[in-house]
DNA sequence: TGTATATGATACCTTTTGGTTACGCAAACA
DNA sequence: TGTTTGCGTAACCAAAAGGTATCATATACA
């Protein structure tokens, strides 16, 4: 099984819980409350955020507080950032000028 | 079938493709030809990251020319950019302090 | 015109995902 | 001590994911 942040966060509810859990620490039954699904769902989410490092878990008596650990979101934003620059707006131009160059200069067959 | 970002760049090899069409246009071929699993199995990675926006094709006679819409990753960028400050070491202290805070102030039961 | 190439589409398979219900158990309360 | 509460876990299920082999088809080359 493929345990890594990038599919963890590839689920939306599992974003949500990431969202709730930024603003304060939450057990179990508080989470499961905030969303339609059953709790055994939510508990299964919690465990494979929790494998991914997405949160740790501190128990507290018979209740479980989890707390998001978002530093592990780092990666992602790695990932994607590698590429901000084609978003911001500076490369367009050059962008599209490369992509017309590339086609033109393809090795031809034979 | 969901088809967001998030999920498009959830799978390895899809994020693969994208560094790979990052560098420079391919068609499906040649993008085949990086990967050890069949074309097939690449056109339907090409499919799904075509399908959430992640890249355009361009047809040239028999050949597609897939390239990458990096501008789609800025939704993925903004959702972690959310917590970036939790990485840049800044609010380290703050943060214990709440997650103690959390804790003690939480309303107890009766 | 015949053949090689680039790719889509289909059928099929196995594993994973995301959910459910039902049950068990330890901690906390009355 | 009995009962409620918080949560894990097991069994089960349907659908989706990720792969394969195979076939069809249009374009390009000889």
């Amino acid at each position: 099984m493929r345990r890594d942040v990038f599919q963890a966060i590839a689920d939306p509810t599992r974003r949500q819980i990431i969202n709730l859990l930024a603003a304060r620490q939450m057990n179990l039954n508080a989470i499961a409350d905030s969303f339609e699904i059953s709790r055994p769902a939510i508990s299964k989410h919690i465990k494979i955020l929790t494998q991914c490092g997405l949160i740790t878990i501190k128990q507290q008596g018979r209740e479980r507080y989890c707390r998001a650990e978002l530093k592990k979101l780092e990666q992602v934003a790695k990932w994607t950032g590698q590429y901000r620059a084609f978003w911001t707006g500076k490369l367009n131009a050059l962008e599209d000028f490369l992509d017309n160059e590339q086609i033109e200069q393809k090795p031809k067959l034979k």
